[in-house]
DNA sequence: ACAAAAAATATACTATAGGAAATTTTTTGT
DNA sequence: ACAAAAAATTTCCTATAGTATATTTTTTGT
């Protein structure tokens, strides 16, 4: 692996360094919740601590215990340490994404999987690979636009992937084309042409 | 997209959940205060926090608030996050990985590019993926190998490349092949047979 | 084995976390 | 700009976290 990886580190982010602002719980929930666009009954909703117990805490004017933090954690499906030592969960990057195109157009044949996670019995990963065969050929078949506040990275095994979005025109990938994107803004997938359009990506959050 | 993000999601993190055994702060502490061989007394003297509070945080009888948690901190001489996480659960971590075998083997034709960043221009992103050509036929050719805290995804696009760690035996990877493992323990790739090898891979921390 | 000392737990109380509903503030629609 | 609706905060109350002290349990020395 010729590469230093040391490179990629530091261009990817200043991880959790300058972290533990434990004794900051307030702002970083009032921020976290701020951020995927809550209002504290939906907070209240997800975790089941009330709207005005959770507004106290954002403001300090209580100091919750531990079991309160983690329904709070559950509420926002992270785990506790997480929720205590992120503070760059908070940012919300709204639908961003950059395209790399494939530098030559050579074929790949497909595989047959069908949503298919791959190393699944490795647990706690940072990353969640998955292998997926595009079904649908228009976005009417999707009930809900799935949204979350993971970051996914896709490649174009096979085939032809029409990426929609709520924010963005819809953007046609071809094999070998990769995207990153944020998945903060609804989003589908939808396959065109004869060929079975197959999809390795890459979740994250 | 035909599969549902939440479910990923929920599979996921439902492990750190369980690896941060923040809901067992109690056993924990008790199992720290042992092992400095410090009474109740000496632990509530460290921490400003009574002994019988303390006892009773110990026994779970007692939940304690994050400003508490905080102060034993303190008396600890830790900070909260590693206070909560369990420092028995990270050597454990060390090396993991895993393999998924290609279920199928179709020939995937090749890229030239050689550590090609992808989506490079988009930044602050919480993984990164590299697409590279191996080009190393024996591991003498590598005078470090590398070592950091993140977790790697790795996809064989074509090729045969042989993983080398300082704490597994080599490990043959084919075409469609994938690898999901802990760089925290040393190691390199080499390339095998006639082929060029190409490997997509995710990195992250 | 027994008594004394030390450590852990139980008790009774005070301070504060957290909930339901009322009130205030902000946002939205016309 | 105003009224209606939604979101945030305040109030008041109950449940529980945390303290000081008393009691029980465990350890230690002889």
């Amino acid at each position: 692996m010729n590469v230093d990886l040391e490179d990629f580190q530091a261009n990817r982010r200043q991880v959790s360094v300058a972290s533990d602002q434990s004794d900051e719980i307030g702002p970083r929930l009032h921020h976290l919740r701020k951020g995927r666009g809550w209002t504290l009954q939906d907070a209240s909703k997800a975790s089941g601590i009330s709207a005005s117990a959770f507004s106290k805490i954002e403001r300090g004017e209580l100091s919750p215990t531990i079991s309160t933090i983690q329904r709070i954690a559950r509420g926002f499906d992270m785990d506790v340490v997480s929720l205590l030592s992120d503070p760059d969960a908070q940012p919300t990057l709204l639908g961003r994404r950059s395209v790399t195109r494939a530098n030559e157009g050579k074929p790949h044949l497909s595989g047959n999987c069908d949503n298919k996670l791959l190393c699944a019995e490795l647990k706690n990963k940072r990353m969640t690979p998955i292998k997926t065969r595009v079904v649908a050929r228009d976005v009417e078949e999707y009930d809900v636009w799935p949204k979350t506040d993971a970051e996914i990275f896709m490649t174009i095994l096979s085939g032809t992937v029409v990426v929609h979005s709520k924010i963005y025109e819809p953007l046609e990938l071809h094999e070998g084309d990769s995207m990153y994107y944020d998945a903060s803004a609804e989003h589908v997938w939808t396959r065109k042409g004869p060929e079975e359009a197959v999809v390795l990506w890459v979740l994250t959050s």
